[in-house]
DNA sequence: TGCCGCTCTGAGCAAGCGCTTAGCCCCGCC
DNA sequence: GGCGGGGCTAAGCGCTTGCTCAGAGCGGCA
């Protein structure tokens, strides 16, 4: 376990103060390990290295910092797929981006993956909600790529809405899955699942 | 909310005595809605009927009332699998056969599905390892099935143990995201996701 | 009728929870 | 050189948690 160095992921970069910074990225991994409810402001504390009481200058609640997690986390996905949405190329080409990037997102931010993914169900009624709706978002970016590809006669989708919704269920159980001690590297499986979901929209093989 | 009759899902018919039944579907619903670690062993009693203290005459621990339901899950799951691998025809149609059936319980008893699927971390280290074992039982049924055809000449799968993680990765995600109240049946969902991981081993068009 | 054993309850214990409070340290500014 | 305020800690409050225990109710058997 000695191979897990303290390093900072980037979407962690721009939090100050640096304490507040050190107690996001050790909730990220509490909460990834054992889930929101198993643990304790006092184990994200230790983790940072500070007294329990410290975390309350920083943030509210233990459910705030669920909520910045869970935001930012969504928004840097889904900058991610609407990226490769708007880039050039035919819908093909800009669906295998996207699933790309936000498959070797999942896998790389693994833990941080998990609690967005997983542990939403935690967050408050009007975080829930404003959570929500970025998810509908990330889900309507997706969709207008397959959209995109029936239109351009380049996929032969029968079940738009069915095929979007198995597309984006695919890419993110990544998180729950993926090991970084595990033979695949990010990339691979990002490699591999573009291929994957190429096939599921029968995509003309170029 | 008033759809949610009391019917006593076929899972846990030869539970035995009644209130021992009544307690584990009503641990399912709530391990299901809030997650193990947010669920009181209050809130299970009274869901079941009961005064807490009731619980603990047929269950142990918390714990062994999720291992419960985790194992006869995954059992019941892994039944399901094991019967439409050894079932006759082309592994084209066993391999829809096996998803069929996979994604139409995980829809169906979804709460379960949940259950079984995403809280196991929860699980004592002992229990834990035997899950998993039953888990790894399940991935290699899927895989047999991917080999046979790949040796039959029937799929194009370059991968094929990355093939099967997603594929299982994309059955089991239906737990997740499944809404009883949504545009979808089980027997819709079962029928969509069979005609998607026949795209994605590459199964030759009959 | 008397007794046993199974099922269940009311009351409650020890531990751990999220969070608060009072006060200390220390750095920058006048 | 004094002081104000942000960052931090030790202590602990009020509450909930998983679980226990002594005893009540009751059906079946002798």
């Amino acid at each position: 376990m000695d191979a897990q160095e303290p390093k900072t992921p980037t979407a962690w970069r721009d939090i100050t103060p640096d304490a507040a910074r050190r107690l996001v990225i050790a909730a990220v991994e509490a909460f990834a390990e054992r889930g929101y409810h198993a643990t304790t402001t006092r184990d994200i504390a230790s983790r940072a290295g500070m007294s329990p009481a410290a975390l309350y200058i920083h943030y509210k609640t233990k459910e705030e910092l669920l909520y910045q997690i869970s935001r930012v986390g969504h928004l840097l996905s889904l900058g991610l797929l609407t990226e490769a949405r708007d880039g050039a190329g035919p819908p093909a080409a800009r669906l295998e981006a996207a699933v790309r990037a936000f498959v070797r997102w999942h896998a790389e931010h693994h833990t941080t993956g998990r609690v967005v993914q997983y542990e939403l169900g935690a967050l408050g009624p009007e975080h829930y909600a404003e959570i929500v709706d970025l998810r509908r978002t990330t889900e309507g970016v997706i969709r207008s790529i397959v959209t995109d590809g029936v239109a351009a006669g380049d996929f032969d989708v029968p079940d738009v809405s069915g095929t979007t919704l198995a597309v984006l269920s695919l890419c993110i159980d990544v998180a729950r899955w993926f090991n970084p001690d595990g033979r695949r590297t990010p990339d691979e499986v990002g490699e591999l699942y573009a291929g994957l979901v190429s096939r599921m929209v029968g995509a003309r093989t170029a």
